[in-house]
DNA sequence: GCCGTTTTCGGCCCGACTGTTTTCAGTCG
């Protein structure tokens, strides 16, 4: 059972309990539990494995106990008693735009729609015939306005994928710079999840802070590359890009700019914990700013403006809190322990930090049956002297097995291992140090796709799992756990499996990888290419908690790509993951220490 | 049903938009 179709159920659940009158705190209960399943980066199933079900924030022990049921044996009681005598009709509609329960209900009711599986087309027949504007509570627009969301809900069924963080980037940087060219921009901020960084996002928002919004606005429609105007108004406006992608902008006085970032950047869950947070100093937060609650009623109070975010959470007593960590995971909590001088929110790692890579693939073709890079080693140690890293590891894939014998295998190896020292020689200028390294295969009975004496040949290796990913949990634990045992195996890479959009990670017990990880100093690797961002931030947040040395890596086939370490980073920030968590952070010399010591 | 500055009981976010309404209900983000 996936995350999409718990989530779907409870909400299933709220629409059900909202049609049946139920208390509201109780619906919102189930709404906020649906809503993190949806978006958690770790499968419920997962966490309810290792009895973790109750670590979502918004899943107590009432929630966590009913889907314990439904793991267990497929259903849940308590639901289908509350799904009784409600027409199932009902719930198919919920997913068009435009449609709540009440709505639904109704029209269910009163059309007698009661089969579920013709719902939209009988519902869709009933509007055209004119029958939905004489219901009470419906008239002429209304009606008109169910055929058209029927209409789009048809055609846009095939549901827009959210992109990549990377793609978003991209997309957005150049907006950014287009709009800092105009002479009214003061300050140009990406919002909501794409400023907090999160994996995957949909649309594209920017906000702009001018005091000449309709210059901007219309400096925005003129963007060079090509696009359509979806939506013009006075605080924004939407394009369409040709690939598809939504850029909207918002654009706001720069002595209110604060509070509509705060606002934009979400989470939803961080701002209504904001909100209450607030309230209970007798403050009313919005996107405009805050306003102190009066006591007489209807009485308008004074709206207080904050230029920037930094002055709006002064405001309410905290210090400002990073965007990539506002999803009520903790944060205010944290912020709240800073602000009383207490140890509380982390000192988040930067990418200027961070001080080598070591997954790069090289063009060097040592015959692997994954692919090659297309740099050559001197490109590579280029671009790694104008980051600023003072090493690099060149983790090519291993030779094929199936293609070599041992003894070929290890000829390669030592040819590859001479031609590199030969390289740093001859390119003395260059002062980054280099690791002689491989990303290895482990192959599904645990053992490592290179022959044993081949590793004299190698500094450290990178393992990682490039098939039958449909193993079992257990038999998955066990086969990455002997993988990592090989005493020069130093680094799990992109541990999951997960490729954004397209597949999901193969299930691995978390708990007892991280463990062995932490007891035999095996680092875990932050994979910073973009269809991986693997580990995932919720997992980076849990590695951490469990103690375990990360390392961020950007996997490049290219020397161009070693640039994509920042999104490797973003991951961690979510993660909360400070310097001293990351290895990839520490000088040549204790990296050293570590990558180097085998036991 | 969830959850915790002080609260394990008693609270529970904010505003915009739409359409059918004479003051509000439903939906959305």
């Amino acid at each position: 059972m996936t995350n999409q179709e718990i989530a779907k159920l409870l909400k299933q659940v709220a629409a059900a309990y909202i049609l049946k009158g139920e208390n509201r705190f109780k619906i919102i209960a189930y709404e906020r539990a649906a809503d993190t399943i949806e978006k958690s980066t770790v499968e419920a199933k997962d966490l309810w494995e290792d009895g973790k079900l109750g670590s979502l924030p918004g899943v107590g022990a009432s929630i966590a106990g009913h889907l314990d049921e439904l793991f267990r044996t497929g259903k849940v009681k308590h639901f289908e008693e509350i799904f009784k005598g409600l027409p199932q009709a009902v719930f198919p509609l919920l997913s068009v735009p435009g449609f709540g329960p009440k709505k639904a209900y109704k029209l269910v009711h009163e059309l007698k729609l009661g089969s579920p599986g013709t719902v939209f087309d009988d519902l869709f027949k009933a509007a055209k015939g004119g029958k939905i504007a004489s219901i009470e509570g419906f008239g002429e627009r209304s009606q008109q306005e169910i055929i058209e969301a029927l209409e789009r809900f048809k055609k846009g069924q095939i549901k827009e994928n959210r992109m990549p963080l990377p793609y978003a980037y991209a997309i957005a940087a150049d907006v950014i710079n287009y709009l800092k060219k105009n002479k009214a921009t003061r300050k140009v901020e990406s919002l909501g999840s794409l400023r907090r960084m999160v994996a995957t996002i949909g649309d594209i928002d920017i906000a702009v802070s001018t005091e000449k919004p309709d210059e901007l606005i219309n400096w925005f429609l003129r963007y060079p590359k090509p696009h359509t105007i979806v939506e013009k108004g006075p605080s924004g406006a939407t394009i369409l890009l040709e690939s598809g992608r939504q850029v909207d902008l918002r654009v706001q006085h720069p002595a209110k700019f604060g509070a509509m970032l705060q606002y934009f950047t979400g989470s939803k869950h961080h701002n209504i914990k904001l909100r209450e947070f607030a309230l209970k100093q007798g403050l009313s937060l919005s996107e405009y700013g805050i306003k102190p609650l009066t006591k007489i009623k209807n009485e308008k109070s004074k709206i207080y403006e904050y230029p920037t975010e930094e002055e709006f959470y002064k405001a309410i007593g905290l210090p400002w809190i990073p965007p990539e960590l506002r999803e009520d995971t903790g944060e205010i909590e944290a912020a709240l322990r800073t602000a009383s001088g207490k140890p509380g929110l982390p000192h988040l790692v930067e990418l200027r930090n961070i001080k080598g890579d070591f997954h790069i693939h090289s063009d060097y073709n040592l015959e692997p049956s994954h692919d090659l890079g297309h740099s050559p080693l001197k490109e590579i140690l280029a671009n790694a002297s104008g980051l600023g890293y003072e090493y690099i590891g060149i983790s090519d894939h291993n030779p094929s097995i199936t293609n070599h014998s041992s003894e070929q295998i290890l000829s390669i190896l030592k040819r590859r291992k001479a031609y590199f020292e030969q390289i740093m020689k001859s390119t003395k200028s260059v002062r980054v140090n280099l690791f002689i390294m491989l990303e290895v295969d482990i192959q599904p009975d645990g053992k490592l796709a290179l022959p044993k004496e081949a590793f004299s040949f190698l500094d450290a290796v990178i393992v990682s799992v490039h098939s039958s990913f449909n193993m079992d949990r257990k038999k998955m634990t066990e086969r990455i756990l002997s993988g990592l045992s090989y005493p020069k195996a130093k680094i799990l890479g992109h541990p999951s499996g997960r490729l954004l959009g397209k597949r999901e990670g193969y299930e691995v017990d978390w708990t007892k990888l991280f463990k062995f990880c932490r007891e035999n100093h095996k680092a875990i690797e932050i994979n910073a290419y973009p269809d991986r961002l693997d580990l995932s931030d919720t997992l980076v947040h849990e590695a951490i908690r469990e103690k375990v040395k990360l390392v961020i890596g950007t996997d490049s086939h290219e020397a161009v790509q070693m640039n994509q370490m920042q999104y490797g980073v973003s991951v961690a920030r979510r993660g909360w993951a400070q310097r001293c968590d990351i290895l990839n952070t520490l000088p040549y010399n204790k990296l050293k220490g570590w990558l180097l010591s085998y036991k």
